[in-house]
DNA sequence: AGCCTTTGACCAGCG
DNA sequence: TCGCTGGTCAAAGGC
């Protein structure tokens, strides 16, 4: 098994790519060389620039914070977390989140977390559906001279809405500092940083296996919290170097972090968080309690890299549905349904850090019905399924290209038939097919640009929603964004 | 001594 | 029923 992890990897080694800078149009058009699949990393571009301080905004680094303090964000599960493909059969469903590549914020002003917040938020307010999800190594030129490859992935399972924590390694100690910004706080002001040390993982964990798992590029390895009669578990694919690819928590920790680590989380906050409520308390709640039928408060998970290459992830808390069930897989999803306005929802902490890190890709992806099988690639049904809730099926595409194993998964909102949500997952090895007869594909490299347009124009519309509703919370987004499109 | 990782074997679900 | 696969167990060894 290990060997054949080793010579698959081998085989097809992961680039490690640093680019030059590029303007944050150039990065929100086209996107990195040879990039793939272009509309995947429109959007993600959208949230990334070659700020200086974006090592201060990336989206680990929001995980990363929304670990340490999770926010609570109460309500329904947002009907368009969709579902574990793999797992459709098992009532575990997973949040997965595949940070593929670096992601930084640039020109809006604002952080990954903001940005993520206000979107995920907004969206849910105006009914539009996003799916904000890590996506593809395609664009990479917002990391400035780092290494791209080797994102993680993240997988929540849903089941049991767990307080996942953040794995920092001794290394990561010293170099970490992080930044705690509450959502409503930035709006006015640059994000106060201040220091957090991510002392260590949350929880203590014990590998209890590995496996080298079929269709999976690296092995797998499997953890237990150590905590006495603790039922979480976690899977973490490595790559060779010792790269996270892809965790997946399973699980309800019934018991809290160790306590060095919460004090070190309650220190954080009192420095840093201006209009957070209770990190520590959420690091309990979320363990066992918080698991309200139709208002749930659900403490997403976090993580982190021990290796360096990898900050960690958020605890924040995500809404979840009232019957608990209609989870997504896909890759991450930071969302919530917010038809009460929780104060507590709009603060997201954020935590940041120094280290050059890559750091993963967001995808907000909002589609119309044209945009549906019409991204540039061609791609082959292979599954359908009616997911609870919602009436219409979600589909599964794999892209047709031989040795490309990118899926995407399509799905109608629940709520809006014209709203589609498509989850990609991987990224394509190879360039867009030679133009179907599609308007968008007069030439391969206009389709990214295309669809870019397309989408900020939908981008443009929701936050102009947004905007409408949340003056004060999403000026710079939508700011921001007008000025993206007269340029 | 205790805790951890490693790794082959075993088990259960599924087609 | 059988084989495949993912997940777990548990012995052995290392730190």
């Amino acid at each position: 098994m290990a060997e054949d992890g080793a010579s698959r990897a081998a085989a097809h080694p992961r680039p490690t790519i640093a680019l030059p800078p590029r303007s944050s149009l150039e990065n929100l058009f086209i996107g990195g060389a040879g990039s793939s699949p272009g509309p995947m990393t429109l959007v993600s571009n959208f949230f990334s620039e070659n700020d200086p301080e974006s090592d201060y905004r990336s989206f680990s680094h929001l995980l990363a914070g929304a670990m340490a303090s999770p926010v609570a964000i109460t309500g329904r599960r947002p009907s368009f977390l969709t579902e574990n493909s793999s797992d459709d059969s098992s009532k575990e469903r997973d949040f997965r989140l595949k940070p593929n590549r670096p992601l930084s914020l640039g020109p809006f002003g604002m952080s990954h977390q903001q940005a993520l917040a206000q979107v995920t938020a907004q969206a849910a307010q105006s009914q539009s559906h996003l799916h904000i999800q890590a996506g593809h190594l395609s664009s990479l030129s917002e990391a400035p001279a780092t290494s791209l490859a080797h994102q993680p992935s993240v997988t929540y399972d849903a089941t049991t809405y767990q307080q996942i924590p953040p794995l920092i390694s001794d290394t990561e100690k010293t170099m970490m500092e992080s930044s705690e910004i509450s959502h409503s706080d930035q709006r006015s002001q640059p994000p106060s940083l201040t220091v957090n040390k991510q002392a260590d993982d949350a929880y203590n964990w014990r590998k209890y296996g590995q496996k080298q798992v079929k269709g999976s590029e690296y092995p797998r390895s499997y953890y237990k919290c150590t905590h006495s009669n603790c039922p979480v578990r976690k899977q973490v694919e490595r790559s060779l170097d010792g790269q996270v690819t892809e965790i997946i928590y399973k699980g309800q920790h019934n018991h809290q972090p160790p306590e060095t680590h919460r004090r070190a989380k309650d220190s954080g906050n009192l420095k840093g968080n201006l209009n957070f409520h209770g990190n520590s308390e959420m690091s309990s709640q979320g363990q066992t309690g918080n698991l309200e039928r139709s208002n749930e408060t659900i403490p997403v998970h976090s993580i982190s890299r021990r290796d360096q290459e990898y900050s960690q992830a958020t605890p924040e808390q995500l809404s979840g549905s009232s019957d608990g069930e209609e989870a997504g897989d896909a890759e991450t999803r930071v969302n919530k349904d917010n038809d009460e306005p929780d104060p507590k929802r709009r603060n997201i902490e954020v935590a940041s850090s120094h280290r050059a890190v890559a750091e993963p890709k967001i995808i907000v992806q909002t589609t119309s019905e044209v945009d549906l099988l019409d991204d540039g690639y061609r791609w082959r049904k292979y599954g359908q399924k009616v997911v609870k809730g919602n009436p219409h099926p979600r589909s599964y595409y794999k892209c047709t290209n031989a040795g490309c194993n990118v899926r995407k998964h399509v799905e109608r909102a629940s709520t809006d038939s014209k709203a589609v949500i498509t989850t990609y997952e991987g990224k394509h090895n190879h360039d867009v097919p030679v133009a179907k007869n599609s308007s968008h594909n007069t030439a391969n490299s206009n389709v990214p640009q295309l669809r870019a347009h397309t989408m900020l124009s939908e981008k443009h519309a929701l936050l102009k929603k947004m905007d409408l509703g949340n003056n004060d919370q999403q000026p710079v987004t939508l700011q921001q964004l007008k000025a993206e499109q007269i340029a």
